[in-house]
DNA sequence: AATGAATGAGACTTCATTCAT
DNA sequence: CATGAATGAAGTCTCATTCAT
């Protein structure tokens, strides 16, 4: 079994190696290696500032060797974003089975997310640096619009589920499904700092949602 | 009165001088229009992305041109930032004094973020793509620092005037700073899509902070 | 008035230099000087085996300032093959408008074939190099194809006239077309070599055509 | 008997191993096949085109199996050629015994030339290959040279032949000479056309031998 | 005999920056 | 003030070759 070492920092190991296959080497090991650094340094530098050599010799191999398991930087972003998709939405999938109601889903969901953050720092912030590069480089755009794309009915099907159980007026709809969006990319975006003011993001949502996190003023003025 | 450029999209071609030479070459119009097609593509594409060859020809002039008004790429985006500050500040500095509860200051604020991002897209945008590229550019995160940390402190005192109205309990403090914080996130990063959204997300978090916008659900199954 | 330094060997200047712009620098000489070495260089060594650096080394610049000049290594050479289209094919249909019979018009050609070599020795061999080329880099084929095209219906036009004048007997066109192909691939592809011996050969091929060159053997035996 | 396969074009992949490992993965076998495609690839795109990747996956194996059969590409380029001059050699010196005459001997020559592209198309357009690759890369030529010297003497005795006989007059022996070798590098080159043309080209020659090729025409004009 | 992981040199290309004019 | 020629560092990628297995 090989243990998930997704929530390692990026090593920067380069160790001296001399020519021909290294000894007891695992190919899925590096592979392995290669895509947990891959995407830990996506999700801090982003598609543009990292290096191949910066995968390459955080994996411990020269930028070269790369070639063997990828067949361009950008494969490699697309993969570890594929990676990611499988892992994020099975999470996502079971927060909101968990509930019936909108905002039992959409608690459920926050919860997931942070949870995830927790579990695996890098992905979740790499889903942020994702958003980014593709408005950035078009490669990566063209490479993932269809995933961004099912993203997005992600949030209006969650909201459906609040117009339908009277939760949420039909009216108010968009709102929602704008709040929900803002929320999330908010809280995306934030990932990568200290989980406690993640932690707090999530829990002013919910309280909010519940009515309870902020009342009239003693006294209103304006 | 020159004419405010800043809504217009960053220009990618030098505006075909009929005429010769203009006489009126003036070396503030080059200046006001370096600065503007580079917070644009900025905006746009972040520090990484964008070359001096863009910003020099979306400005009509030649990237060694640039080195006349600015010393360096990095200082560019330095100049945009701190002009970008100074729009930011003021406007936000009379939303908050508008009102005198935390539920007033905080829809001025975000009333004022959109329009905001209604007069100067750009501008908008481009606070967004700082907060990016700090992560991915140490450079850029150097020069930049001090700003941010203010940004910071801002939150901090919009919540507290909350605690002091009573709106807020202070053990919640945290959270609703926190709140504020990713809320004025992902409005930040959603700016450059569709205005409509923008105003949806919007009136969504000011229905949410007045209660109005979820309620409980017809029958709770969960 | 530029000389033309086409005749000259490809040189390999390699003179160190500061920074910026380097005085008294005429861009129009270092143009000439890129496209002389890369035509010299690349009938040499072909398309494949010379690399930027060759080419801009021997033009006394760096490898990046090629790209000041054209839009890449293809580029380039596709450049260098259209100034030499130009050039051959104003003598050679000079020397075709030099005689009416077929035999006179071969001639002709071969004189101009010859005069070429002594004149442009790069500039002959280059054509050669290109035939080469395009069988081996498709990325050559795909851009000069239309040129090639235009070759081949060339010697057609040349042995239509000799089967008008009579020379040639109407079924006998395509074997003369054949010939007349082979002989000037064979010259195009020894042209490098010795000018002496070109010259025998294009008298051999002249005198062979005038049926002064082969009798018949004095005893036949077999 | 192991057929002949330097007819096959040269295949890129390698064959769907059916039933497992063949138990008869015969050394030898894999070993002509390595050289067969050899051959055809280096035939086709010249040295520095064909990568030992081509090669081995063209003949089914991977690259560094390549080399328990050659010590380097170049090795490879070598043996490849070492192994068609003994089949040109064997073939062209049957040709040259076939006719005591300058012009039955030349003529059986180009039969056999014919005759080889017919049976090897592969085998003739790497020797034209092989001139242009000596040209190109000096590590080829250092390898080669003695060989092509041995080719150049061969043109001179066959016209030697004909001075003897009294169908060359000797003053013309240089022509003759650079004739030949003109037209049987032509012929080389455009040996991987359609047999069709090469045909022709060698038929026009022969005609044009024995003079009933062209004629006057009909009315001098020029 | 063969695989396939890995190296290291070198290719093409981009780009911030410098500087003579 | 502006151009545009040029550098040099760096980035993506290719490839001949080596070698543990």
């Amino acid at each position: 079994m090989r243990k998930p070492t997704a929530d390692a920092p990026c090593d920067d190991t380069a160790t001296g190696r001399r020519r021909g296959r290294p000894p007891a080497t695992d190919s899925a090991d590096t592979r392995q290696k290669i895509f947990d650094v891959a995407r830990c340094l996506f999700a801090e530098r982003g598609y543009g500032a990292v290096t191949n050599k910066d995968v390459a010799s955080a994996a411990g191999i020269t930028s070269g060797a790369l070639y063997h398991y990828v067949e361009s930087k950008l494969d490699l972003y697309v993969q570890v974003d594929v990676d990611m998709q499988r892992t994020i939405y099975r999470r996502f999938q079971e927060a909101l089975a968990s509930s019936d109601t909108f905002i039992g889903k959409f608690s459920a969901l926050l919860e997931a997310a942070h949870q995830l953050g927790v579990d695996h720092p890098f992905a979740a912030s790499f889903v942020g640096a994702v958003r980014t590069d593709m408005r950035r480089h078009p490669e990566v755009a063209e490479r993932l619009s269809k995933y961004s794309e099912e993203r997005e009915q992600f949030f209006v099907d969650v909201v459906d589920v609040g117009v339908a159980t009277g939760e949420i007026a039909p009216a108010d709809k968009p709102l929602v499904v704008a709040f929900v969006r803002t929320v999330l990319i908010g809280l995306t975006e934030t990932i990568s700092e200290t989980p406690q003011q993640h932690r707090h993001a999530i829990d002013g949502v919910t309280k909010l949602l519940r009515g309870t996190l902020v009342t009239a003023p003693r006294h209103e003025t304006a």
